[in-house]
Order: structure tokens, then sequence, then C-alpha cells
DNA sequence: CAAAAATAGCAACATTGTTGCAAATAATTG
DNA sequence: CAATTATTTGCAACAATGTTGCTATTTTTG
């Protein structure tokens, strides 16, 4: 039960309110969740600033990982348990829905080998699709 | 020379002094532009609103198309022909360099197919690259 | 060139993100 | 377990980004 607390012991973070419900939040969501979805949802009312900070240490420690977007609206996800810190590992891709408006993980669906010419030196790729969810598209 | 006015008379928009100075920018830039690069870069100043405003329309249209991010600096870089009001066939890789910062259009790198799993309707898909251009990496 | 249509600029505001600092909380150590 | 130390929080103030309504200006059309 107190899953919470070893996720972030593990991760050598102080175990504070906020920390434990914004991730609990995370746990009990399907999907992504944007800075502002946290603001509202995290039960009390936490500062922005601590949200943010909060955010910026789970994505550094490989908590979550930053979904990036089109329209300035920055998604976060659970990263599953091959992100460890300073290295993320999720090669997964994402499903923006346009119809429930839920950014989700396609663990399942792997970032596909991409062909680059010569000369350059690429780190990592990051995969964002657009379409309709298994829900909505039924 | 005119080639600014035809690409903004064939896309239905009335030909006018910020439209054409932010149309150069693109023109003569290699590599995408945000917002702020353009609210610098355009020479007069124009009201940020009519660069917000010029950059939708140009996006409506297919001008340009939009470059997500993953940390809230969306860019915007010219499209290639195949693109058309409300139809965005820019189905290339980009890249974004992590020594120069510039976002680049990898446009012989085509997007590979992505297999989803039955129940899912895909309509694009972005993909970027993290890592280091051919220029900064020699 | 005049009338109609479209666009630009301004003002005001909403949202998002950052920084420094003092107070509160959590971890550590004796 | 209490006291010290380290960390984190909340606040305030600010900066940057994005939006909307309205009027004046510019562009297009006939």
């Amino acid at each position: 039960m107190s899953n919470i607390q070893n996720i972030l012991r593990n991760n050598k973070l102080s175990v504070t309110e906020g920390r434990k419900k914004i991730l609990q939040l995370f746990l009990n969501t399907e999907g992504a969740l944007a800075h502002s979805d946290i603001e509202m949802g995290a039960g009390e009312n936490f500062d922005r600033v601590t949200i943010y900070r909060t955010l910026h240490s789970f994505v550094e420690k490989g908590i979550i990982h930053v979904i990036p977007s089109a329209d300035n609206s920055i998604k976060y996800a659970l990263c599953k348990d091959e992100c460890s810190e300073g290295h993320h590992h999720d090669h997964h891709v994402h499903l923006v829905c346009s119809v429930c408006q839920k950014t989700l993980c396609l663990d399942e669906v792997v970032v596909p080998v991409v062909n680059f010419p010569t000369g350059y030196y690429i780190e990592n790729i990051e995969v964002v699709a657009n379409g309709i969810c298994k829900q909505c598209n039924s």
C-alpha cells in the first residue's frame, strides 16, 4: 500500500504530501496529465510552483516522462520501470485521441527504426500519433 | 521575384506588409522558427497579435506547419507544395539539434510505417528526433 | 476611385512558467 | 526522541506567452 512511498524513496526524494498526492494522481490516471490537470485534480490546492517543481524532479528521476505536443499543452505520463535517473527509455508511441482528448502511451507500439542520412547523430526519437483511441473508435 | 505575393494570392490571403515580411523570413531561413524568432527577426516591429494571427492563418492554409516540442517552444516551418488548405502532408521527420538548437525538416527522411493494434484509427504521425545535425556533427 | 471586406494594432486580460526568499516540513544524527 | 540539518513548500513578484473585442487602417473589388 505504501507503494508510493517506495517509489519516492527509491528515487531519493523526500516523502512529502505534495509528491505523494501528485504521484497518486498519476497512478490513478489512465493516460497523460497536463500541468493544469494536476492543478485541478490533485485534491488539495497546491501552489502552482510546487507542481512545476514536482514535475521537474519526477522527470529528472525518471518517474514520469514528457510527451511533446503541437499546441503548447505538454503532458506527462508515468514511466515504466526501465527508466532511471537521467535515462528515459520510454520508446513507445503516444496517441492523442481527437475524441476524448486523452493522450495515451501505447506501450505495445514501439518506435520504429528510422534511417537517417549519414552525418547526423540521433539521440532519441519521439513519435506522437493523432487519431482515435480504442474506446472512442467503436 | 514576387514569389511571395503569389504564395499569398494562391492561398487566398490578402497581401499585407506583415504577411509578406513573415513569409519572407521563412523563405530566408533554414530550419524552423518559433514565435519569438519572428517577433525579433521580422524586421519591423509587428504587434504580437498580428504574428499569432498570421501564423495561424499560414498553418490553416498549409503554407507552414507546426512542429511539436517537449518544452513549450513550438516551431513553424515552411511546407512543401504537397500541403494544401486544411491538409498537411509533411510526412517527414524533424530534427532538433542539441548543438545549434535549430529545428530542421529532414525532407528526405520519411516517417516510417507504424503498426498499431486493431481498434485505433490513426490520422497522422509526428516524428521528432533529438540529436546533432550534419553541420554540427563534423 | 469609392464601397465593401479583410486585416492590423491597441488595450485589456488570461494562462503559463520562473526566481528568490522566508517559513514549514522531512530526514538525520546523537 | 529531541535537536540539528537539509529539503521542500508557499508566497510574492515578475516574465513570457497566448487570447479576445473593438476601432482604425489597409487591401480588395467592382
